[in-house]
DNA sequence: CACTAATTTCAACAATTACTGAAACTTCAG
DNA sequence: CTGAAGTTTCAGTAATTGTTGAAATTAGTG
């Protein structure tokens, strides 16, 4: 592994928490490398700095196209595939947020759809039933708030971040407002 | 595995999900059963409904517990131990979180942390060190905001919620009674 | 303290997932 | 059409992760 002391610890990181992350090493670490380098990448930059197989590399390219953080582009007058990660981290967040919630939320909030769907035969089933549906209303409102949210602008939602806990103080606020103007209830 | 269709779908379904969610199978599957049972479950239950063995169902339990999801109790007169998921599925919701943050976002600050204490030696490792900042940032900004939003009642954050891109809205006004007021700009 | 029930640990084995190199395919230039 | 450069696929192998049963440990009981 070729690379500079700071980007190497970088990538050796990415792929020891690519396992936590549910993706593989070598995933992590093409993606730590394509995410700090100053210009784009192409597979053999990428397979002289990491030291793996060609072949590894094609097919990691591949998933991170799938999860799209990484992007493909040619240069002129130059036949290969490079590769670069967008560059604005709130691009990064949301697109992460919709793959994610593509493939680990919605797969359970269909199954579950399907669960409530049942008639209950017993009193066992009817408990268990009614835990599904706990579980799928908080799946619902985390699901649709999460898009509502990503429609903000990043600039709102800095400022919603940055305020914190001290929504609950708007929020208190909006209501008394709401009360004394006499506006309609949601 | 003898159990009604209904759960048997739930649990089986939580198996294979569990890959995408960082656990494994049988980890999955165990915690579905103790979610949707309606009383507290010992190893043996859990072995015979599940068809797996007494050791695996024993390492599982001690993951499910390292992640807090499951709680163990004592019935009287009965030396067993016991198993459940807690009720409210906010607390599970926060626990998620909270553990997740632990061992998925913790250990990457502290190696971004340590990597912008480095000097860069030359414009391409300055380049790295830049990016490592952005990424640090706004996982720093996320981290606060969750930790604060922990701490919110969940009526709240239900409120906030339901709230949605509406919250849009409600920061510009903010804004604009902080300006009529002249109140000071935090 | 010895006996028993319950639980945990661990080394061997099984299953799954990741990685490689060779071969196949694609694209473009001449 | 041919050859060269670039990319992808895939079958075999390596590495990792999950599972088991037997043995060890822990804790309650008389």
């Amino acid at each position: 592994m070729n690379l500079s002391p700071l980007t190497q610890s970088f990538v050796l990181h990415f792929g020891e928490m690519g396992s936590r992350w549910g993706i593989n090493r070598t995933v992590g670490q093409i993606y730590a490398l394509i995410f700090v380098a100053d210009r784009p990448l192409n597979a053999d930059d990428i397979t002289d700095k990491l030291g793996i197989s060609r072949s590894n590399v094609s097919m990691s390219l591949k998933e991170l196209m799938a999860w799209r953080l990484v992007r493909l582009e040619h240069l002129p007058n130059d036949r290969r595939d490079f590769f670069s990660a967008p560059g604005d981290i709130w691009d990064i967040f949301t697109t992460l947020a919709e793959e994610r919630q593509r493939r680990e939320v919605e797969p359970t909030l269909s199954m579950l759809r399907g669960a409530l769907l049942e008639t209950p035969e017993s009193a066992e089933e009817q408990y268990a039933q009614a835990r599904m549906r706990e579980m799928y209303e908080l799946m619902e409102l985390m699901t649709t708030w999460f898009a509502d949210v990503r429609k903000l602008s990043p600039k709102t939602l800095v400022n919603l971040m940055e305020l914190g806990g001290k929504v609950n103080k708007l929020l208190e606020f909006k209501e008394k407002i709401k009360t004394a103007v006499g506006g309609k209830s949601e």
